[in-house]
DNA sequence: TCCTCTGTGCTG
DNA sequence: TCCCAGCACAGAGGAC
């Protein structure tokens, strides 16, 4: 090893520039490109590993007038503007370089070229090895004794002898060459006639460009000779040009430059803001926080928990521990911190009478991850009044694609920590740590610390823009009103699903029997592997078409369909067999195995998951439960309301054509709804220009078909396919809309244009989708983007439609039929609950506060029906 | 034995 | 090249 000192000099524009270039597309999800500080942080890793630099810097000039500039007016006149995506970068790469603790070198009327130059002269002469990093082909010249260029195009270092070897002449004849030569980008003149060939040729041969112009007669290859002769002064300007000073009145400051360890905290939030997940993964994101602010106590009886709770006010901080079910709970405010264990029934009963006193205090802000969870330990009686600030909830409003909201994902991706799981506290899978063990402990005061440190970020980013108001007015009010749905739940009729089950199980027999005697053979009937075996190697059929992911005979239900259609027994019986299959295994056998001690079934209904702002439900997934087919829809005679009771199914009718109405201000579709006209029909008369009262079902079919692919962004392709016509005739078909429906039209024009200059689309409340890749220059990925686009606005108003309705009519329930619960959430669909003497004006109040939930330019309609079960209520 | 991926299918 | 948003099942195969 060398001795001598190493110093790493950087030229940051041309680093940035190739870092740009070389990384096509990265963005993180908020949509800010992020490729060119991807790649700078690449090099500068790679650098600092290999290199291992004693000293570093970066020189910058970004646009300064120099002297050079002032010399020659059109010197870099060539150059392309900065693009915008690389622009937007800048203030990111000052923060890479200042994390890495990496010095700048500053830069005053004088080009990082020069300052480089004469920099490197004077540390190899103070006795550095200096390393030149640039994409700059210009710096070679600088090479030679104690200095290397490492290209980071070529990704090469190269030495006096690498120079050689590639340009044939020594690094200090490099600028000859770039005179004769030329060089376009840089505007450097060059002389006519001579290009790079012929310039190293020249150079190798007679040296200097003077010394070249002196012999210029004798050179034999006449463009060459008359070029020269005619070009002198543009030959010595631009040797001039391309010639970089050393001899600028600068001095090295070695101690300046020194390399420092970088800050580490600072590279964590700003990978995390970049969302560069490896890198933090690198960083070491398991690494624990500092040592956290709080002191946690861990009261053990009911009276120090009440006596610890009962001084919290103002913001008061819930984290859970997981678990199965959570098994602790810390509670922090104002510097001070406590752990309650769940198990403990003392500790328990205190902790849930001071949070239900929390929760009734106007004075307090409740925060937390998932307040939802915390929210269903208080007893069920107090309203909220205190205020909510839930992380994730915050975070799903600011970023709702591309990841989920999970706790540890929040703090990797915005603090650089991984929180300790209970299996990295020690704790084997599915083992309870003890009561009053030490690791619970740390464990539950890291993730107050994560908590807390989270809060600030997120709030200041609600703060701004329209996703606070969504937090504020809907779901903030939303999440209480889910807790309680959760918690009623809906009565499932077991003992009929049993019945059902029997008879599913006995069909399904049969129907194997006949399908191996069709066969010939014994297979395992769900194995879309086996049964392809069986269906188009033993039996020949036709294959029509491929799975997507493996391409391996596709057997699903448009497939067998189709062979059914050509004749073929098994597949139709197939087909049967899957229906019944499917029914038994996901309802009719699952649903019974999730109903608790009280007769009901309690789904979770996931607040921040769906992109477009929806609820999803699981476990169980009440929000697919059949109704297509006949066999189906009695699974939902099972759902039934308690004795002395009814349920209300109320549902919008079509909610998302009547906002897509409202949104793209489309007269004609406005007017068909005002007057109450089936949507569908109109639409076929309208386009297809034939009297309402003369569209056949067929034409109703593919106007709705057409009406509800708009809504999904759907394209020709896919319209034909839908609609079993030619593609030309669904292109007529969709111009014809365009030209009745123009407010469609125009609605699908500037939301993509929205979507493509801001990066994300809004609903009519302001809830935002990030879309990035509505810039993406893949054709597939861009169009699959932009049809969410499309869909986004519609659905996510809908979304927001449905959440305001829940909020006020769960208020309204409150006041006026507290006997009265709702109990699920299907899109358009609210399912209640009530007494059977106050089913009807309940009904009432569902259908009164759903179509009032926003004043728009069409009417809203919902319908209510009342029965004893979800089916009858349908019916 | 557990986990993940794939194909399939249920809802709005 | 199939039309948006979800969740869950069974089978298959590899990791443990």
């Amino acid at each position: 090893m060398s001795a001598r000192p190493r110093l790493l000099l950087i030229d940051g524009f041309h680093t940035i520039f190739r870092a740009f270039y070389a990384i096509r597309e990265l963005t993180n999800s908020k949509g800010e490109p992020t490729n060119a500080v991807f790649g700078f942080v690449q090099i500068l890793r790679k650098l600092l590993r290999d290199e291992k630099p004693d000293f570093i810097g970066v020189a910058f000039d970004l646009g300064e007038p120099t002297a050079r500039s002032d010399k020659f007016a059109d010197y870099k006149a060539n150059r392309a503007p900065t693009p915008d995506a690389l622009v937007a970068q800048i203030p990111y790469i000052r923060r890479v370089i200042e994390a890495f603790r990496i010095p700048l070198i500053e830069l005053e009327s004088h080009e990082a070229d020069d300052v480089m130059g004469t920099l490197s002269r004077q540390a190899a002469a103070a006795g550095y090895d200096v390393v030149l990093v640039s994409a700059d082909k210009d710096l070679l010249q600088l090479v030679g004794p104690g200095v290397t260029l490492f290209h980071t195009g070529r990704n090469r270092i190269y030495d006096a002898a690498a120079v050689e070897a590639e340009w044939g002449v020594p690094p200090e004849r490099v600028p000859d060459v770039l005179a004769l030569m030329g060089d376009a980008v840089d505007n450097v003149p060059g002389v006519p006639g001579i290009g790079e060939k012929g310039a190293r040729q020249l150079v190798a041969e007679y040296g200097t460009v003077e010394n070249l112009l002196e012999r210029a007669g004798d050179i034999r290859r006449k463009a060459y000779r008359e070029g020269l002769l005619e070009h002198r002064a543009a030959a010595l300007l631009s040797k001039e040009l391309a010639t970089i000073h050393t001899d600028l009145p600068i001095e090295l400051h070695p101690e300046a430059l020194r390399a420092e360890p970088p800050d580490t905290g600072a590279l964590r939030r700003l990978y995390s803001e970049l969302e560069f997940r490896a890198l933090l993964e690198e960083l070491g994101g398991s690494e624990t926080a500092a040592a956290p602010l709080t002191e946690l106590a861990a009261p053990a009886s009911a009276a120090e928990v009440e006596a610890f709770a009962a001084g919290l006010a103002g913001e008061v901080t819930v984290v859970l521990v997981p678990g199965e079910e959570p098994v602790a709970v810390a509670l922090a405010g104002a510097g001070a911190a406590a752990l309650v264990d769940l198990r403990v029934p003392p500790c328990r009963a205190a902790l849930v009478r001071q949070l239900d006193r929390l929760i009734g205090d106007p004075q307090v802000e409740l925060v937390g991850h998932d307040l939802k969870e915390v929210l269903r330990l208080a007893s069920r009686g107090p309203r909220v009044a205190c205020r909510l600030f839930d992380l994730m909830l915050a975070s799903y409003l600011l970023r709702n694609s591309s990841h989920g909201h999970p706790f540890e994902e929040l703090a990797v991706e915005r603090l650089g920590v991984q929180p300790r799981s209970l299996r990295e506290a020690g704790f084997d899978k599915g083992q309870e740590p003890p009561v009053g063990d030490e690791r619970l402990r740390a464990l539950a005061a890291e993730r107050i610390d994560l908590a807390a440190r989270l809060l600030p970020g997120l709030r200041d980013e609600l703060g701004q823009g329209t996703p606070g108001r969504v937090y504020r007015d809907i779901e903030a009010p939303l999440l209480p009103v889910l807790v309680a749905m959760e918690e009623t739940g809906i009565r499932l009729d077991v003992p009929f699903l049993a019945a059902m089950s029997a008879q599913m199980g006995s069909e399904l027999e049969s129907l194997e029997r006949e399908i191996f005697e069709l066969a010939g053979e014994r297979f395992n009937v769900q194995s879309p592997q086996q049964l392809g075996v069986i269906l188009f190697e033993k039996l020949g059929l036709p294959v029509l078409r491929r799975t997507k992911k493996t391409k391996s005979w596709s057997t699903d239900a448009e497939t067998l369909e189709e062979l059914a259609r050509r004749g073929h027994a098994l597949p139709e019986r197939l087909l049967r067999h899957r229906e019944v299959a499917k029914l038994k295994s996901t309802y009719v056998d699952a649903l019974p195995a999730l109903v608790a001690a009280d007769g009901r079934i309690h789904t979770r209904f996931q607040q921040a998951v769906a992109a477009t702002g929806r609820i999803s439900s699981v476990n169980p997934n009440l929000q697919n439960i059949p109704i297509r087919t006949e066999q189906g829809q009695q699974i939902r005679r099972a759902f039934r309301a308690d004795d002395g009771h009814l349920l209300i199914a109320a549902d919008y009718s079509q909610i998302e054509l009547r906002l897509l109405a409202h949104i793209a201000g489309e007269p004609a579709m406005i007017e068909a709804f005002r007057r109450g006209e089936d949507i569908h029909r109109s639409t076929a008369a309208a386009v297809l220009g034939v009297d309402p009262d003369l569209v056949t079902a067929d034409q109703r079919r593919a106007a709705k078909t057409i009406n509800f692919g708009l809504i999904y962004g759907m394209s020709a392709f896919g319209l034909a396919a839908q609609l079993g016509i030619a593609q030309k005739e669904a292109e007529r078909f969709i111009q014809t809309y365009f030209a009745r429906y123009g407010g469609v039209q125009e609605y699908m024009r500037s939301t993509l244009e929205q979507a493509a200059s801001q990066g994300y689309v809004e609903t009519l409340w302001g809830r935002l989708r990030y879309l990035p890749e509505i810039r993406s220059p893949n054709r597939a990925v861009r169009d699959n983007a932009q049809r969410m686009a499309i869909n986004a606005r519609i659905q996510g108003s809908a979304a927001d439609l449905l959440k305001r309705a829940m909020i006020t009519l769960a208020a309204r329930l409150e006041r006026e039929h507290p006997a009265a619960r709702l109990l699920l959430t299907v899109h358009d669909e609210l399912v209640l609950e009530a007494p059977a003497a106050e089913a009807e004006a309940v009904g009432a109040a569902a259908k009164a506060e759903m179509e009032g939930a926003a004043e728009l330019a069409v009417p809203l309609v919902a319908e209510v029906g009342i029965g004893a079960t979800w089916f009858d209520a349908k019916a």
